[in-house]
DNA sequence: TCTTTTGTTTCGCTGAATGGTAGTAGACTG
DNA sequence: CAGTCTACTACCATTCAGCGAAACAAAAGA
């Protein structure tokens, strides 16, 4: 792990370390267990563990395994609602759903991965559980296509080289190239369009939302089922879709061309 | 702040102090404003804010201000999905919800505030945004005083004589004195009545789920408006919220009589 | 029971972390 | 545009916070 020395906090480093060893599946953890994940040896582990149960962010059972508290979700909330983009989008999002008895969602990039914040839910069945926090790979959603599209062309070279390219499904696309060429076409169309790709069931659609400065900030989805799909839903749903991204886009002070997608770009990386 | 000195790392203790400066109020931050909250001088508040920057948890734009980023919500994210109670309870909560056509919260106890861990929407319009995250003030919630009441005698003493008693409406008790004896009669009852105490227009039903060994470890809760509180919903609604407490705490391991909350025991305190 | 694994305490060493100072870049003002 | 803030960055000598080995204690298995 190489990382500049100058001015890093090796004990904030590892103390976090020790926050990321939990996990959904390690929910609860042994001493030793804590110190095999982040590599410290037991007797740091300890001081760290210490400090956060001191500091109230774990606790330890009767069986001396360590949990995280709810305490932790604080800090997530503080980022949640201090959101510009959640302020001013939910409520206009929450609205377009009702009226389209729709479920949307609402995500921004993280790495390689597009975390949820918003979002609206429906009576309808298509449940597919997300929740604010949720994080699912950018490659294979529609609000992360939307958000992959707005990158800067040698940022999204970068990261297509770099990111893993997982095949959720048959129809997920794996290849830095293939996806190169489909975001072009987003950035063209300025929507995304992801057909089974992370579901063999769900049809989605993403749109981007930008800044004041045109970046790409945000996007949002609906989603429809394969057969609906098939009719003429997409068409409308996209129509919706796209009034929404713009006015969240408008209201976060963009009010320039739309979309505010980089043009279109050839592949910059060697052919083969 | 007293803190036991022994096994603290005030690094770690820092540099979280430094995440928790930020807000949903305060959620852009200048460097000096963060020496200025967490109390550190300038020079380690910049040391913090550099080592998170490589970490990822906050970012610099270019007015040279610090956001949070959405990698703060993985580590609430961690919380949540590895929470056994959320996994079992969370269906169980849905499906209610759906019949009774409901919204329905689930939340825990964290300090002197609860947190809603889950929700389980309906259309209903009685629109009271919260999300998984959300903290409130324990003493005026159904949940919060569902999971107050489940404390130990001696606990919930101390508890009511330090938390702050917010009047939230003219109906919220504010004072230690009555908020214990309003827990006695949730003990006896089972469940908590919170009326109006939070909002003029709710009346709210709070319930407790107990773990294996009897320990109150959650709340559950429904909501109704003033108006259908004054017929024979409630006594409907509190049929099922209290058959959903019981499943849910069965499948946490609980198989004992029901309630399991302490017997009601005398205000502790000096009378005046 | 004994053995193994896991967790706790102690302690001397060292460099990570500290905070003062001085220098620099932006922002505001008149 | 000079002048005056204030906010931020770079430097560096000092020192104590954090370090880990090792000995000890306590659980968990067998």
């Amino acid at each position: 792990m190489t990382r500049k020395q100058l001015h890093f906090v090796q004990s904030l480093g590892r103390g976090l370390a020790v926050l990321q060893a939990f996990s959904a599946e390690r929910s609860s953890l042994k001493l030793s267990e804590i110190a095999q994940i982040t590599g410290l040896n037991v007797t740091a582990a300890q001081r760290f563990t210490d400090t956060l149960m001191q500091l109230g962010f774990i606790h330890r059972d009767k069986h001396r395994e360590f949990h995280l508290t709810p305490k932790v979700l604080s800090l997530g909330f503080a980022f949640l609602n201090g959101s510009q983009l959640k302020r001013l989008g939910a409520d206009l999002m929450d609205r377009c759903s009702q009226r389209l008895n729709r479920t949307m969602n609402m995500a921004v990039l993280d790495g390689d991965a597009v975390v949820f914040l918003h979002r609206s839910e429906t009576q309808r069945f298509l449940k597919f559980d997300l929740q604010a926090g949720s994080r699912l790979p950018s490659h294979s959603t529609g609000t992360g296509k939307a958000l992959l599209a707005g990158l800067e062309d040698n940022e999204l070279f970068h990261k297509l080289e770099n990111m893993e390219l997982t095949q959720v499904t048959s129809y997920t696309l794996t290849t830095p190239r293939t996806l190169w060429d489909d975001f072009m076409e987003i950035r063209k169309r300025g929507y995304a369009i992801c057909d089974r790709e992370m579901n063999l069931s769900l049809y989605s659609l993403g749109a981007p939302v930008f800044n004041g400065e045109g970046k790409t900030v945000a996007a949002i989805n609906i989603s429809l089922s394969v057969e609906e799909a098939k009719g003429d839903q997409p068409k409308k749903m996209l129509e919706e879709l796209w009034d929404l991204s713009r006015e969240i886009s408008l209201s976060m002070g963009w009010d320039g061309p739309y979309p505010a997608y980089p043009p279109p770009a050839p592949w910059p990386g060697q052919e083969d």
